[in-house]
DNA sequence: CGTACCTTTGATGTGAATCAAGAGTAGTGG
DNA sequence: CCACTACTCTTGATTCACATCAAAGGTACG
């Protein structure tokens, strides 16, 4: 909340910082920051909706956001939450197609936008940035396949187990052994959604694991007793 | 299978003809040419195991292959199904991670090998040939979320129909008022596995538009008899 | 021409959605 | 500070789409 009144944020130091813009020089990340432009939104605001033009990618500097599919029966299915120093956009502007689904903030949020123009400049001018670029959509693509497999082979409990420990692994600082501490990133409604599943069925699975001793639920906070137990849950 | 026993295949002018080697002059494709390697599979071989390294790309010169997860229970999820010109492989390289899946050729198959280093040197040489692996991985990238939104938000029927009518846009040439002649590119098994079904159930759904006139089926040969009632088939 | 696999059809089972209420919990304004 | 409204979350009863199980045709191919 302080940053969200400050007009003027360090841009390229923010910048410099993320893995994408990594190995660029001093010149090229100033000249990108120059050609960002800030865009910031309140919780709730849309950013684009489904099928609008793309004419760059965003990068979050703090906030957070949710991409999704719209549904014509009112639900949505949350593709994706994205927090600071992530980007996303990127294959929809390398394509030239309109946004195949919504972003929307789930807090108040600051973004950048860097143009088309600017990231081909980059591109042709360096290669190490095309790598990044490279390496940063294989990613994504990777743990798209990640979530086709958990859709289609997984029950809705592996599912959610798969979430913790995957959380596990981001805010877990070696103590394995004993219990982990998670603070879920957002409401427990679109975290059921990123996980294809109904608020009352994750409700329900935190309340099967909770009762089997698994995992303790206080409202965002989760913990985890036995993480090996929780890992060879398989039914 | 003409092919199959000529060891002689002109293979810079089969690469030529990739979009992915579009824009690359005939030095860069001979280059390439040179440094790829043959790869034959029978129907039914392994081409790579999930957990196996990867050292490059693959692209089908003829054949047929599958990319599926593994399963405990022997039932496997197709995730993707591959024919002449497709390549595959490209993030996973990017990365520098084990294979997430396995592929398997469905059909006697021949494939290029395309090697890490060879991508990186045309990379570091040429930057629209970084716009067009950027762009490939984006078309992946955008068709695996199709899939997503496909499983996440709709029905069985649904999905089969969509899988259709894809396949009209290939196949179809213009003629949309009247009928339209699809031939299925494999078992019906691997179809329904893809589309997330269970053979049965893709039977039974093949069964019903029949019924209802808005297709035939013949085997492999489905005849599309009412495309815009097919569209709107939404219950 | 027989064996092995693909496909269809029917009967039954089940995981998760839906429907329906109630119990927190959090912001809002008097 | 407390009541008011609006969500979010939980819990229980019921339903349903699709899977599973079982068995009988079809089809391909050695």
């Amino acid at each position: 909340m302080t940053q969200v009144q400050d007009n003027r944020i360090d841009i390229p130091a923010l910048l410099a910082r993320l893995p994408l813009f990594q190995e660029l020089t001093p010149e090229q990340v100033i000249k990108i920051a120059a050609q960002a432009r800030e865009k910031r939104l309140t919780k709730g605001e849309m950013l684009f909706q489904k099928g609008d033009p793309s004419r760059g990618f965003y990068v979050i500097v703090f906030g957070q956001l949710k991409l999704a599919f719209p549904s014509s029966s009112g639900n949505e299915k949350v593709v994706a939450i994205l927090g600071p120093k992530q980007s996303f956009g990127e294959a929809v502007m390398f394509m030239g197609r309109p946004y195949p689904l919504f972003a929307e903030a789930i807090a108040d949020t600051l973004l950048l936008h860097v143009a088309k123009d600017t990231v081909f400049e980059l591109l042709a001018s360096d290669p190490s940035f095309a790598r990044h670029m490279l390496a940063g959509l294989s990613m994504r693509l990777h743990s798209l396949v990640q979530d086709v497999e958990s859709y289609s082979l997984r029950s809705s409990a592996q599912r959610v187990i798969g979430y913790l420990l995957q959380h596990c692994l981001i805010e877990g600082d070696g103590d394995f052994t004993g219990s982990i501490e998670i603070t879920l990133p957002t409401s427990k409604q679109i975290i059921a959604s990123r996980l294809n599943l109904t608020p009352e069925t994750l409700s329900r699975i935190f309340h099967d694991l909770a009762e089997a001793k698994l995992i303790g639920v206080q409202g965002k906070q989760i913990t985890i007793n036995d993480l090996k137990r929780l890992r060879e849950y398989d039914f």
